[in-house]
DNA sequence: CTGAAAGCGCTTACAG
DNA sequence: CTGAAAGCGCTTACAG
């Protein structure tokens, strides 16, 4: 049988209200009584039972806030439901979880978001920040926990980031044109180059050809700014510049756009596709047999532990073993989607 | 606020322990009353605080019951991990898992280990049950919840199964082979042809083959009795009565001695392969080359979700949505280990 | 600085 | 057939 505060509060003389100040250090107690009862709760090895933790906190509902730049981003959709399954797990321990979506790159909206939630009165923020200085301030203002989701940022005091490992989704996406032992001529599209993540995965891809030495060569990198227009017009192009290019790797979003361009040169089938992430377009694309595989990052998980974290901090005031918790790569072909 | 047993109770003008009765039928309330009770837990949409009823019953501490025979199959080191965390997170509420090994075919053992964990009072059963009538007919007797895990047996009353998509493990196995574009011709090595599940990830393998019309001819099924030795015997007589085979799949155990065959042929890197799950010997030769891809079943998440369902079951009374719990089929490269 | 009491929302005997 | 009370293990005011 565990250990209990009344057992605790009986060895050591005390009432329980003051085992209970000691266990959750909130001081007021007199020095040589705390330690007498902290020296009983390491011999015992005291972990207080969270069931009972959760019922007697329920009276002091928490929030958590959850900002999601996911107005045009389809991706975190299964982020959100992540986020939602963990959500029905802790509401009776008394935690509700506020989610907020915002648009991609509008730091505005993200800090005016920030700031309605914080006058919710929310006891920790999970987000996906804009990796810009003034969110970065107005963050390490807030003294709460904080966990990042799927992207991070610099200089910012946090419980954890939770997200992908973007140079291995590269490397992987390199291991599959690798194993097709073909001498591929590859073109790759990536978003804004000023995100992070995309450069990574572009960084891995590179590493890993260097590294196994596959008879691939990159052709070139053209940028799409993360827009299908743009990422049709760049694709378009650089079809059109190298019509000695065996495959295309996707690195980013605008997906949907480079595809159109490949299907208008009749190129689908032709030019081995790997994407990232699984958009309905991908899926679509996928089945079909136009994209030969697709490299997945987990939005599920991301979402439940981003908030399994927080919740764990808030109960128990443990922080996670890691301070970041990167997804496994999952690869996604035609028939496990 | 959400609903509570009292104000039911309050409104029903009865009192609260009436209306635990009739919440879960219990017995023994005037059908009268029983029916004025119902129909406010409907209307009002009542949903039990599970931390408050998981609080409650601590006293009457629930066993599970686990067996596993993983004694001489490493595979189930991930089963376990993922029994372990879900037992961490329900010890809270009062439960335990008692968790049994057995050997792989040993009717005998299994029967045993059932009746041991019988006569320690358990409230449900998860187990790997080997697919045999006294199996079955012990386990029909038994009379409490049971969930079967990455094996199945027919004919016995169950909550559901967990376990993974043999038929997709096969297909994607297909796929992998399929995108290189080559005229591959597979030898096939697999286990016991009495396994469902290696037949089904052979069954899967053609299917894949004939719906892409993929030109790749199989060869020929060599089975190995899941032994490294009889595997070893078999992989190499396959390669010297087929020297021109391309590639090799393998669908079940045994193949530490399948690839040692291969490499006693000098045939490594030559010859590609593409095996099942992730035993030491398979990361290995994954991370040195020799290994294309393995086709994973999400042991871990096997061990969790069949451990949260019968949590889930004896807590609420609720049966999991479906019957067949599949875990995704991962596909592990050299880089994603 | 410390204790006694009440409460979180449910279940479990016990009494009638 | 039904109710009143106690309890699961913790926390929260309140009183002193």
């Amino acid at each position: 049988m565990a250990v209990t505060v009344k057992q605790i509060a009986e060895m050591a003389g005390v009432s329980r209200g003051t085992v209970d100040r000691v266990i959750n250090n909130r001081g007021g107690v007199k020095k040589e009584v705390e330690d007498r009862i902290r020296k009983i709760v390491e011999q015992l090895d005291y972990k207080p039972n969270l069931v009972a933790k959760g019922l007697a906190k329920k009276s002091t509902n928490k929030k958590i806030g959850v900002i999601l730049n996911a107005h045009d981003n389809p991706f975190y959709k299964d982020v959100i439901l992540g986020v939602e399954a963990k959500d029905k797990e802790i509401v009776d321990f008394g935690f509700e979880t506020l989610l907020r979506t915002t648009h991609c790159y509008d730091i505005e909206e993200q800090l005016k978001r920030i700031d309605e939630l914080v006058a919710e009165d929310i006891a920790g923020l999970i987000l996906s920040p804009i990796n810009s200085e003034r969110i970065a301030n107005r963050l390490n203002e807030l003294n709460i926990p904080i966990v990042t989701v799927n992207t991070d940022i610099p200089d910012v005091t946090k419980l954890c980031y939770v997200g992908s490992d973007y140079l291995q989704a590269g490397y992987v996406a390199a291991n599959i044109f690798g194993i097709t032992g073909r001498r591929h001529k590859i073109g790759i599209i990536t978003g804004n180059k000023l995100i992070l993540g995309h450069n990574m995965r572009i960084e891995g891809f590179k590493q890993a050809i260097q590294q196994e030495q596959y008879p691939i060569e990159i052709i070139g990198v053209y940028e799409n700014d993360d827009t299908d227009i743009k990422s049709y017009l760049a694709t378009k192009q650089m079809l059109e510049e190298h019509p000695e290019l065996t495959g295309i790797f996707f690195a980013a979003g605008g997906i949907e756009g480079g595809l159109k361009a490949v299907e208008d040169l009749g190129l689908l089938k032709k030019v081995m596709l790997i994407t990232v992430d699984t958009i309905e377009s991908v899926k679509k694309n996928l089945l079909e047999g136009n994209i030969a595989a697709t490299i997945c990052q987990e939005p599920y998980v991301q979402g439940y532990e981003a908030t399994k974290i927080m919740f764990d901090f808030l109960m128990t005031g443990q922080s996670p073993d890691t301070i970041a918790y990167l997804t496994k790569t999952q690869i996604k072909f035609k028939y496990n989607i």
